[in-house]
RNA sequence: GCCGAUGUAGCUCAGCUGGUAGAGCAACUGAUUCGUAAUCAGUAGGUCAGCGGUUCAAAUCCGCUCAUCGGCUCCA
């Protein structure tokens, strides 16, 4: 479908809906590419482009909107690569996209970039939009483009031409002063339109994202309409570097990720694990509340369990093992075997089904060294792990069920999440048929809730198609949390059966999922989220006792062991210090409720509390004050 | 595992081209008894990540290992 545009001198072309009108004047006529741009849209002033859609308007492209931004610092990127080439001789170019917040650029060259190189690279950059380049699309045959960039020595260019589909004839290339890129476009007008940009960082990036492939260079950066913006961004960074959970980790004496300990191994101080008891608490009355059974399995299973299940032929890289006694034991990464072994200690009768276990399960997973992260990543974790075995026609409502809970589970901790479904993987066990069965009950499950989601192919665990939920950290990097996993290879291996109305033994279906999905992760991401700052039924600390003077000491002691009969975690502030000063300290550890006590409040029975945000709710009698620390633990607050 | 960077007191960091370690905050002790984000003074604290090498001499140079950080691949 082509829609028609009309030009300032009155002349009608019409352009396949996509193309930017940037890009069909300078198909059509590149000398009148300014005043046609200028004059386009009608009377809207813009800098950049205008893309032409579906109802035959020609709308802005922004350089504050989503899709200007993209478009602006894909420009960007081309100009990076331009400047890298020009500076470092003999770089070779593959591909720069723009990003959420930004866009890199994969280059390969010998040596490698360090952040003093930055400073020659942004300079040339600058000195390539002072230039004030126009972009120029042409387009070439396939031919052509291979032997335009074969002669640069290119090959990567050359290769990405090469794969393109059969049917593809014609390509776009991009020129911007004596530069050209093999681009899909679409750019902005001219290098003169960039006015903030920063080059952020280095890292290594295999060659189309295969780590059989070369390793290139791969320079981040990011661009801004102005330089207030890119200002603003750059703030942002800073403040969630404070929120980092391993920086409030140690700043909250939560947790430690010891050296000597070893690389992944968390430890949980007393505040994390009351954190972290708090959370486990919540779970188990959720569950228990929703039909599940609590069950616990041992840390180490004979390895033939580990071969029967498939975990030996298909995870083992990722075990732990151990031998005791001439047996070989696999330590457990996954919580399911127990579980396999719970069902087969009877016959179980279609009456009985579903059946749902659940365990806060410790796992031991061997991360390879460069994916451990603080909480989010570590080789011994807990997972909120349940198994549900049901017949295949419950499987749409269990399914339904576990997605309800998730949503409820969120809403409750306050994140916003994003549903992925993922499908059968490269390695793999079980049919054909069973993996087509597994993926349809899912997405029907997901479909009927009315739950958006993205497909993400060949995603899968190895033994079946999951459904995941993904929540973000503090630099929006996503974690995967909540995960349901349908399977219908276990029951077959451990020959799981039930009696059916019918009389006859049929095979069960499996579902593995979790809710929080490890509970180190989960609190990592949690921490981010409240920046420390836990709400009051999470808080490891809920209230402190400031004492003005030693004098007090007295009865602040019986209103903390009030407080504490109460069920309210109390700390107490009783050294000698200024209340300025304690307040100060209590400030710093975010903690919610601060009961100052001096003269007024030990006459009068009461506390006077102060909120993190630094309000005073004034002199409350105790009792007063356990009520409203109780409400706000049973809203969740 | 791969690419790159980093590792000095509990934390944040100084320590130039090799000559034997320093600040602020925190901690501890004492004085002060004080009303909503830092009272004053003093004291103590380091096999410079670990191991090995070069050198008369290594925090500093070289190698290996461990760990951390930013990514890639992988993943809860």
């Amino acid at each position: 479908m082509n829609i028609k545009i009309v030009f300032p001198d009155n002349n009608e072309q019409s352009f396949p809906i996509g193309m930017t009108v940037y890009d069909a004047i300078a198909a059509w006529q590149k000398d009148i590419l300014k005043t046609a741009v200028a004059a386009k849209v009608n009377g809207v002033n813009v800098d950049l482009n205008f893309v032409l859609k579906e109802d035959s308007k020609v709308e802005p492209i922004l350089p504050t909107s989503k899709e200007g931004l993209s478009v602006l610092r894909h420009s960007i990127s081309h100009v990076m690569a331009q400047a890298v080439q020009d500076v470092f001789k003999g770089t070779k170019v593959t591909i720069g996209p723009s990003i959420e917040d930004g866009f890199y650029y994969d280059f390969e060259y010998a040596e490698p970039f360090t952040l003093d190189d930055f400073e020659k690279i942004e300079k040339r950059m600058w000195e390539i939009v002072a230039a004030d380049y126009p972009f120029v699309r042409e387009e070439l045959t396939r031919e052509k483009a291979v032997e335009l960039f074969a002669e640069k020595h290119e090959d990567y260019k050359v290769e990405i031409i090469r794969d393109l589909p059969a049917d593809v004839s014609v390509v776009s290339v991009y020129r911007d002063g004596d530069y050209v890129d093999l681009c899909r476009g679409p750019h902005i007008p001219s290098t003169g339109k960039i006015k903030a940009f920063k080059l952020l960082s280095v890292a290594g990036a295999y060659w189309r994202g295969d780590e059989r492939n070369k390793m290139l260079q791969r320079i981040y950066g990011t661009g801004f309409a102005d330089k207030k913006a890119l200002e603003d961004y750059l703030n942002l960074l800073e403040e969630a570097k404070k929120r980092d959970h391993r920086r409030l980790g140690r700043e909250l004496d939560l947790f430690q990720v010891n050296e000597e300990a070893g690389a992944g191994l968390v430890i949980f101080h007393p505040k994390g694990m009351l954190l972290r008891y708090i959370i486990e608490e919540w779970e188990r009355k959720e569950h228990l509340k929703r039909g599940y059974d609590m069950v616990m399995g041992p840390q180490i299973l004979k390895v033939d369990l580990w071969k029967k299940s498939g975990h030996f032929d298909h995870y083992r890289d990722n075990m732990y093992f151990t031998e005791v006694d001439e047996q070989t034991y696999g330590i457990k990464p996954m919580n399911c075997l127990s579980h396999m072994l719970i069902y087969k200690s009877k016959i179980r009768s279609y009456r009985d089904l579903p059946l749902r276990y659940f365990e806060l399960g410790t796992v031991h997973r061997h991360e390879k060294t460069g994916v451990l992260h603080g909480l989010m990543r570590v080789r011994q974790f807990t997972q909120d792990d349940a198994h549900i075995l049901c017949m295949p026609e419950q499987l749409n409502s269990e399914i339904r069920a576990i997605a309800d809970f998730v949503n409820y589970a969120m809403g409750i901790f306050g994140f916003e999440y994003e549903v992925e479904l993922s499908t059968r993987p490269e390695h793999s066990i079980g049919s054909d048929a069973d993996w087509e069965l597994a993926t349809t009950a899912l997405e029907n499950a997901l479909k009927d809730n009315n739950i958006t989601y993205e497909v993400n192919e060949g995603d899968g665990a190895f033994y079946g198609p999951k459904i995941d939920f993904k929540i973000k950290d503090a630099l929006k990097r996503k974690w995967q949390c909540a995960t349901i996993q349908c399977d219908f290879t276990l029951p077959e291996r451990f020959d799981l059966s039930y009696i059916g109305a019918d009389g006859e033994k049929h095979r069960p279906v499996m579902l593995h999922r979790v809710i929080l999905g490890a509970i180190e992760r989960f609190m990592g991401v949690l921490i981010e989220q409240y920046a420390g700052a836990f709400p009051v039924w999470l808080a490891p600390t809920q209230c402190v006792l400031l004492t003005v003077t030693d004098k007090h000491i007295p009865y602040a002691s019986e209103v903390h062991k009030r407080l504490l009969a109460a069920d309210i975690r109390a700390e107490k502030y009783f050294d000698n210090e200024k209340l300025g000063y304690k307040i100060r300290q209590a400030q710093l550890q975010k903690i919610p409720y601060m009961l100052v006590i001096g003269d007024k409040e030990m006459e009068a029975g009461t506390v006077a509390p102060r909120l993190r945000d630094g309000q005073n709710l004034g002199a409350l009698p105790v009792e007063q004050f356990i009520a409203l620390v109780r409400e706000m633990c049973e809203k969740k607050k």
